[in-house]
RNA sequence: GCGGGUGUAGCUCAGUCGGUUAGAGCGCUAGAUUGUGGAUCUAGAGGUCGGGGGUUCAAUUCCCCUCACUCGCCCCA
């Protein structure tokens, strides 16, 4: 390590990066809020089982992806590469099954240990959603619209098409599970490398797969509709009304699975065609059977994450940050003027930089830079007077204020 | 984990068919302007040419390895 390098995969986010992702989390927050969802933040890691018994054994993330280790005291640790196992754990740990329904948010960093590309990392920023308790596809029409709403919120819903799909209860999965397999071992010498392996691993898989040969083979294997019990569809069917109701538009696709095992019933992914193969900007759907996997009472469960570097990468109606005003002090009687004037400002809600030292010249060039809608300039002239100069920095205006009237005049500027 | 591309100043990039002190634009610093920013002009700072090894009289340039980024696969947010 020739040059200090940050970690492969993890990235410093700084300015218009920053304000992009803040921008992300402070819309979706706001909208979950109006939604009835209440703030959660959990650990950034759990014992290692949390995630291994959920997200399943047999699911890349788990096999080969996790940033597992062992810590002082000897215990197995992990940190997390999702939210909705911790979630479902703390709900477990707090006892809360007598406030149910719960809905939650919560945004952070997750952790998987994959090849990094754009949009792609090894520590990166989800925000997530989760309805725990509600077993109708009320909870499913309302967690989809969310994601929606913070789309729409963000400037992304016309560029992101929803795909939904239904993978039945435990029952319907199975059986179209099993049916899946013995279609596929039927033509497993066509098969890709890769779907071979995801015949045993998860079948389910081998419906995406984007090899030209497998895809063949794919067009006419069973389908999940046809395998759905009645109570499934008509949960389904339920879903979709909801969502026509509410004139969000979906893609339905037979082919959409997911690739953890704890999802039953709706699945669902917003995907963008902007991000190269990184494509799911927000994706989720039900798992009923989560929570009681983790040792808890048999809770139903629905949620969704987003990330927040692909959002952000697509989000560009970030607010431009507030314009400061800049205060010039010239010489040492202004600056302690100057110094506590700058406290009384921000006290009042102004934006207010002071440099930390320069000329006039210096501070304004610095105020300019920093896009500073006026300046306050004060120097011995003007405390003789008991007065302050603002300068418009826009037009160059500049003004005699009385000290004591500089809130009042600051106010009368434009933004 | 697999395959391809890239890596030269803070940023965006030229360039060297192997040969003295490696360039530009933008940005940065200072001055013209010791109390007036943006524009202009002048000057300056800033690079072990991603890192390590090899070939050679000589490597930023050729070869090997490695690291990082990037595109696709895999997987997923």
């Amino acid at each position: 390590m020739a040059k200090i390098q940050p970690v492969r995969g993890t990235h410093d986010i700084v300015g218009e990066t920053a304000a992009r992702h803040g921008h992300v989390v402070a819309a979706a927050r706001d909208c979950a809020r109006r939604y009835g969802f209440g703030d959660i933040d959990i650990p950034i890691f759990e014992f290692t089982p949390v995630f291994a018994r959920t997200m399943g054994e047999g699911s890349d993330v788990v096999r080969k992806e996790m940033y597992s280790f062992t810590d002082r005291g000897g215990e197995d640790i992990t940190l997390r590469p999702e939210f909705t196992a911790g979630i479902c754990r703390a709900f477990i740990s707090g006892g809360m099954q007598q406030d149910l329904p719960l809905k939650f948010f919560a945004h952070g960093p997750a952790f998987r240990y994959e090849r990094p590309q754009k949009g792609r990392q090894r520590q990166f920023n989800q925000i997530d959603a989760e309805i725990l308790g509600v077993a109708g596809p009320g909870a499913d029409i309302e967690i989809i619209a969310l994601g929606a709403e913070i789309l729409h919120d963000l400037g992304l819903l016309d560029r992101c098409v929803l795909e939904l799909n239904t993978l039945g209860d435990p029952d319907s999965r199975r059986t179209y599970r099993d049916a899946l397999v013995a279609y596929f071992s039927d033509h497993k010498d066509a098969l890709s490398e890769d779907s071979i392996d995801r015949l045993a691993r998860n079948p389910l898989r081998i419906l995406d797969s984007k090899d030209e040969g497998d895809r063949k083979i794919v067009r006419d294997a069973p389908l999940m509709a046809d395998f759905l019990n009645s109570e499934s569809e008509d949960f389904f069917a339920a879903v979709c009304e909801g969502l026509d109701v509410l004139e969000i538009a979906y893609n339905l696709n037979p082919r959409l699975v997911r690739g953890l095992d704890y999802y039953t019933h709706t699945a669902f992914e917003f995907v963008t065609d902007a991000l190269g193969a990184q494509g799911a900007v927000i994706a989720g759907g039900r798992y009923d059977g989560l929570i009681e996997m983790l040792g808890g009472p048999s809770t139903p469960g629905i949620g969704w994450a987003g990330g927040i570097e692909r959002l952000a990468m697509l989000a560009d109606n970030a607010p431009a940050p507030e314009r400061p005003i800049a205060l010039v002090p010239l010489g040492e009687a202004a600056e302690r003027l100057a110094l506590k004037m700058c406290h009384g400002l921000r006290r009042d809600g102004f934006v207010v930089d002071m440099a930390f030292r320069g000329n006039l010249s210096r501070r304004l060039k610095r105020a300019n830079k920093l896009h500073a809608r006026a300046a306050l300039i004060l120097g011995d002239d003007e405390i003789a007077r008991n007065m302050v100069t603002l300068r418009n920095l826009d037009d160059g205006e500049q003004q005699d204020v009385a000290l004591d009237d500089v809130a009042a005049h600051l106010r009368l500027l434009p933004e």
